[in-house]
DNA sequence: CTGAAAGCGCTTACAG
DNA sequence: CTGAAAGCGCTTACAG
C-alpha cells in the first residue's frame, strides 16, 4: 500500500508547483506544457483530487441527500433509479436515508445530512417538521419534497395532481354503475393521501354517491389486506379505490386467493401509481398514473435550479391520466 | 441567512477555545462545565459539525459506496434497505452509484467513488476489473461484492449457495417427473447466474436427463419473456428454470396470459430468489430463497471488519432453501 | 501562465 | 483539563 497520493507528490514528480497541479485538475487555466505534465506524474502515481478536501474550499459536496421512507412500494425505486442516473450525470450524487413515518426521525436524519454538507436535499414521500425547514433554509440548502406537499412551507414540491385523480377514480367507477364504492386509502398523514381520498369523496358527493366504508392502508401491504378484509365482511362493497397501486396488490390478492372472489366481476378494483407492476397480466390494474419521469425532471429543475441560485417554482403538480386496464369494470362508451 | 456557523463561533461564544468545542462535539474528554458552556453556546447558534473537515483530519468519511445495477429486481432495493438501516445505525451511510453491466462504466464510477474518500465499497451485483481492485488495495479501501463471486480476486465476496440451489431446482423437477425440461438463465457473464446453470446442468446430466432448451435472459424482463416466447416454440418444455425469480414472474406471464397454459398444470415454472412477490398468490411461486438477512449481514461484517482493520472471510456463502409453493408440480412424497 | 501563501473547518499532539 | 499551533488536501486571490 503506497498510502494516499497528493497533489504535493504529484507536483514534486511534475516539477511544478502544488497550484499548478490544482488547476490541471480544477479546470482552471494552465498552459499545455504544464498541464501535460501534470497530467502524466498524476497517471505515473494514480493520482485523483480529494473530492473532501475540495469541497472544503468550495462550498459544495456534490452530494444530494434521499430521504426515502418506502423502499418496497416498487414506485420508490424507480425514482431512485432515475434520480440518481440523472444525477450522477451532473456529477452529483445521492447520499441515502432511510426513514419511517416518524417526524422525530426524519429530523435527525435531515440533521445528519446537513453535517455532510449536502448541497441539496429531496424527500421522497416523508415531511419536513418547521423546525428543519428553518434550518435547511439558514443553511441555504434548496429542499425539495418528492410526492409530497406540505401546507405553508417554503419547501418546493413535486407532486401529480391526487385531488384531480381522486376525482376521476370516482367518475369511472360511478360511469361503470358501481353503488357500492368502498376505500382503502392512502396514510392520511400523508397530504398525497389526503388529497386523492379528498379528490374521491367530493366526486362521489357531487353525484350524491356515498362511500360505503373506507379504512387507512397506512401505505403498507398487511395493513391493506387486512382493510379489504374488514371492507368486505361488513360493507360488502362492488368497488374499492385503494390508495396506491402497492396496496392495491394486496387487496387483490385477499379478494381473489382468500374469497374467491373475481376481479372485476364481483368487484372492481383501482389503484394509484401505475407502477411497472400495474401492468403485468398477473394484476392488470386500472390506475391513475403518476408520470414519475415527468416528476423526476421537476424535482431535480427544482433542486439543481436552487441549487445554482435560480428562482424555480414552489409547486410542481404533473398531471396524471387514468389508465383503463382489467382490474375495473369498464363504463359502455368510456373513451 | 445567518450563513455557516463555526466552531470558532461557538467557542466565542462560550468563552473557550476552538479546540476545546472541537473535543465535546468528537467526545475527547472536556470537563463538565466546560461541556455545559459549549453545548449552550452550540444549541443557541444552530452548530453543527462539519463532517466534510472532520473526515480530511480523521481519514473516515463514514460514507459507504454502493454501486448498484438492478433496482427494477426486487430483490435489490430490499437488500439496500437493509443495507441503509443497518449502516444508519452506525453512523455510516451509503452513496449510491447506478452502474450498468458495462465494465468501463463501474470503474468510473468506483474512481468517482474513491474521490469521495468512501470508507468502503459494496459492489451489488457488478463485476470489479482488475485494475480497479489494486486501486481499491492502494488505497486500502475495503470492497465487498454483494450477490456477486469472481476468481482471482482478492476482494470479499458474499453469496448463496448458487451451485447447491441449481442443483437442488433439477433435482425438484426431475422428482417430479419432469422429462422436457428448460432454462431461462440468468445473465452467464455473472458468476451468480453461470452457478446456478452450472449446478442446474451438472444435476440433470448426473441423472441423464437433460436441458430441451436454454437462453439467456440477461436478467432482463423483456429477454426473459422473449426467451419462454422461444422456448416454448421450439423445445415444448414441460417445466422452466429460471435464473431468477424478476424473470420468472415474466415466463409466467407469457405463459398463462399470452399462451394461455396453466401453471404448473402445462409448464412447471421455478425461479430463484424469493422475492417477497414470489409469495404472493398471484405467482406463487416455487423459488430458491436466497436469505437476503444473512447476506446483508455477512457483508456488513465483511466491510466493517475490514475497516475496522480485523482480517474477514474472503468468501462468505450462505445457504438457501428451495421453497416449494404451487408453480411447479410437487413430487409425490416430497418432504 | 505560474508560484508562494492564506485559508476552508475541523482534530490532535504538545505544553502548560 | 485547556489553549496555541500545526496540519488534513485542496482552491483561489495575489504578485510576479
Amino acid at each position: 500500500m503506497k498510502g494516499k497520493i497528493t497533489s504535493l507528490q504529484v507536483a514534486a514528480r511534475a516539477g511544478v508547483s502544488q497550484s499548478a497541479v490544482s488547476r490541471v485538475f480544477s479546470g482552471a487555466s494552465a498552459s499545455a506544457a504544464t498541464a501535460e505534465k501534470v497530467r502524466q506524474a498524476a497517471a505515473e502515481l494514480g493520482y485523483r483530487p480529494n473530492v473532501l478536501a475540495r469541497s472544503l474550499i468550495t462550498g459544495r459536496s456534490r452530494i444530494i441527500g434521499l430521504v426515502v421512507a418506502y423502499l418496497d412500494n416498487p414506485f420508490y425505486p424507480d425514482a431512485l433509479e432515475r434520480l440518481s442516473r440523472a444525477l450522477q450525470a451532473r456529477g452529483y450524487h445521492i447520499l441515502i436515508f432511510m426513514a419511517g413515518n416518524d417526524a422525530a426521525e426524519v429530523d435527525q436524519l435531515m440533521n445528519e445530512l446537513l453535517d455532510y454538507q449536502a448541497d441539496g436535499i429531496i424527500t421522497a414521500s416523508v415531511g419536513v417538521s418547521p423546525g428543519l425547514v428553518q434550518r435547511c433554509e439558514a443553511a441555504n440548502i434548496p429542499v425539495v419534497m418528492f410526492n409530497r406537499g406540505q401546507e405553508g412551507t417554503s419547501l418546493a414540491q413535486v407532486t401529480s395532481d391526487n385531488l384531480a385523480g381522486g376525482r376521476r377514480v370516482a367518475e369511472f367507477l360511478l360511469a361503470g354503475g358501481h353503488r357500492r364504492i368502498a376505500h382503502v386509502s392512502g396514510w392520511q398523514g400523508s397530504s398525497t393521501g389526503r388529497d386523492r381520498t379528498t379528490g374521491f369523496l367530493q366526486e362521489l358527493a357531487r353525484q350524491n354517491a356515498e362511500c360505503v366504508g373506507q379504512i387507512d392502508g397506512m401505505y403498507r401491504r398487511d395493513d391493506a389486506a387486512e382493510a379489504a378484509r374488514r371492507l368486505m365482511a361488513q360493507a360488502a362493497p362492488d368497488a374499492i379505490f385503494v390508495g396506491n397501486d402497492h396496496m392495491a396488490f394486496a387487496v387483490m390478492d385477499v379478494l381473489r386467493a382468500e374469497l374467491a372472489l373475481d376481479v372485476p366481476g364481483d368487484v372492481s378494483v383501482v389503484g394509484y401509481d401505475d407502477v411497472p407492476m400495474a401492468g403485468w397480466p398477473a394484476y392488470d390494474l386500472t390506475t391513475v398514473r403518476q408520470p414519475v419521469g415527468q416528476m423526476v425532471e421537476a424535482t431535480l429543475d427544482a433542486l439543481l435550479g436552487a441549487i445554482e441560485g435560480r428562482t424555480v417554482p414552489p409547486v410542481t403538480r404533473v398531471d396524471g391520466p387514468l389508465i383503463v386496464r382489467g382490474s375495473a369494470r369498464v363504463p359502455e362508451g368510456w373513451q
